[in-house]
DNA sequence: CTGAAAGCGCTTACAG
DNA sequence: CTGAAAGCGCTTACAG
């Protein structure tokens, strides 16, 4: 295929009018005939100004095009209104809706979003000296190990908040966080498995986000939910996040004819799990159900169609912010909206042991 | 399902060093014994600063912990390294892969990137002030209708780069934008479809990113490819993004036993075809193929997987982050990476007619 | 090679 | 109700 890419530099001719200088408040006040302080009164709403004056002022800015310099306001006023978001994906569904979260959260409270990927090759705190730098707040999303980490070591001085897995009881100072029962639902997921008759349920891992030994809530939930039904957890699989872990993990799992029900970590594994599944002639779901976590967009236009536990990132990024938010704007008591449960969404992927 | 949603306000007691106040260059001047435009000098990497100055300048500065103010930078000289990138959606794979090409490019050059989100609600002039007010430059995604309308709109003095569907003649003066093949793509696949004997293929078509009667690239790459060979474009379907508009243009075209080949303006239309097709109990490839646009990273685990033309969304944001740059950065002189063509990858929904 | 002055565009007390 | 002063933390000429 000879399809070739663009490129255009645009910009023909020189712009109808120069590049001019933005107005700033003195020359407003120049306009208007006041002082630049008086200007300022304006912007920000100070109640001892004369009505006339006020109107005079406001229509200089009009004929202007006058607005506030917003990095002169933030140095001088020290007030920055602004979030960075740090994170080590933007595109994974559990991540990218979280951020559509936090950005419509901060937008609707006027402010401004950053976002700034750390990967394991950067170095942590220079990446986190960076968001900081902003002036403003910083969201860390902390689901995988490397968010995690990133987390430990924001400065105690910056304010921050922070989506975590689960929250950690041994860890002083700890942050305001938010974080959804993912454990339960886990648990609920495979209960139901259980009760459709399979007589064990197989669980593809998410990585997890601690080192520690303690199980990631998925895990821990599927766990005490077989080990409640007398059944000894068999191991685990699954190496890392997408769908081609899915199916390396899945490959396995379809040899073995004891199988037949899987738990996964998220639909994008479940995909994969699908995959290798289909690929082994092994049908889904009269010879194996299997269970995502996420409710990824599209899992329910597959086929088949997606069992899974629909998450509401939405509004944990939304609460996150709210979390944040406390912090730096201390006078305002909108609290944040809580996040909905996660909920099993039945489809067609699960079903009836021997169907 | 009883599972709860959390949240933790951490913080018991306070942390161990108050919000202490950060160090300015004053203070380390003071611990150096110079002046603090000695400091300056230092921390910008000036030629002409004793070697023994520097090292002691250097000592105060880690341990003080010194970092350069953003902010007071950003005023004082006038240089703002940051992005804003304006788009209509973050989470749709096209536009989540375009920001993850943003955010690196901007990573690696050192830039901070921001993110804002333009409704149809929004008042379009105060969402691009507010992005402009960073002072840094803006990048829009223009792929949609909203996108191409904030684009218009920045005004002539603020640094922008686009991403557009294509170049439109018309319109000066333009910004430096970069695009893809779209149309030479859609009509490869078209091609494609009809080699493989079909006599007609049928378009499920994204939203239009333009007002005017002039087809989106995509929908005239495929009208050119079917009168190429002499056949009558039939009409096309669709209104909408996602899998759900998908489902509703396949369920009308499932219902149309001449229909046998179907190109969809993206993976997750595509999708919602299959779906429908998959209702309807006609098989694909058996019956109808399909091909999607874009490749999202599921498309190939889906059965069956997905034929679709791979974009290099991902080349397209660095690229274009590199046209921002040449206007920010004028003596840089490192050129941006050219994006990949997109490629037509062949997988199990495409096939022979009647096979 | 280094210091003193002026200024970036605002806000925040302080006078009047 | 409004103006003059000082300062936010830096940089950029300008002296020496």
């Amino acid at each position: 295929m000879d399809v070739t890419g663009h490129t255009s530099f645009g910009g023909h001719g020189d712009p109808p009018q120069g590049p001019q200088k933005a107005a700033s408040i003195r020359d407003v006040a120049a306009a208007a005939g006041v002082s630049y302080q008086t200007v300022s009164r304006v912007i920000n709403g100070h109640p001892n100004v004369k009505e006339e004056t006020r109107k005079r002022v406001d229509a200089a800015i009009q004929t202007l095009g006058f607005r506030r310099n917003a990095t002169a306001f933030a140095l001088a006023s020290g007030v920055t209104r602004s979030v960075t978001v740090i994170t080590s994906n933007t595109v994974l569904y559990g991540y990218a809706a979280t951020l559509q979260g936090l950005e419509e959260a901060s937008r609707a409270a006027g402010y401004a979003l950053g976002v700034r990927v750390v990967t394991p090759e950067d170095d942590l705190d220079r990446t986190i000296a960076a968001a900081a730098d902003t002036g403003g707040g910083v969201v860390v999303i902390g689901f995988d190990a490397i968010g995690a980490a990133a987390l430990d070591r924001v400065p105690a001085h910056v304010p921050c908040a922070a989506l975590v897995e689960a929250p950690r009881p041994g860890r002083t100072p700890s942050r305001p966080a938010v974080w959804a029962d993912d454990r339960e639902a886990a648990r609920a997921a495979t209960e139901h498995l259980l009760s459709l008759g399979h007589e064990t349920v197989h669980y593809v891992a998410i990585p997890a986000s601690t080192g520690t030994r303690r199980l990631a809530p998925r895990a821990e939930g599927w766990r005490q939910a077989l080990e409640a039904a007398g059944v000894t957890p068999p191991p685990t699989s699954g190496k890392g996040w997408d769908a081609q872990a899915g199916y390396e993990a899945g490959k396995k799992l379809a040899r073995n004819k004891d199988v037949t029900a899987i738990l996964c970590g998220n639909d994008d594994l479940a995909l994969g799990v699908l995959r290798a599944l289909h690929h082994a002639g092994r049908r889904v779901p009269e010879d194996v159900s299997v269970i995502g976590f996420d409710d990824a967009p599209h899992s329910a236009f597959v086929t088949p169609s997606l069992t899974t536990v629909r998450m509401d990132f939405h509004g944990l990024g939304r609460a996150a912010f709210g979390l944040l938010r406390a912090q730096l704007d201390t006078d305002q008591q909108e609290s944040a909206p809580v996040p909905a449960e996660p909920t099993l969404i039945l489809r067609e992927s699960s079903g009836p042991r021997d169907a």
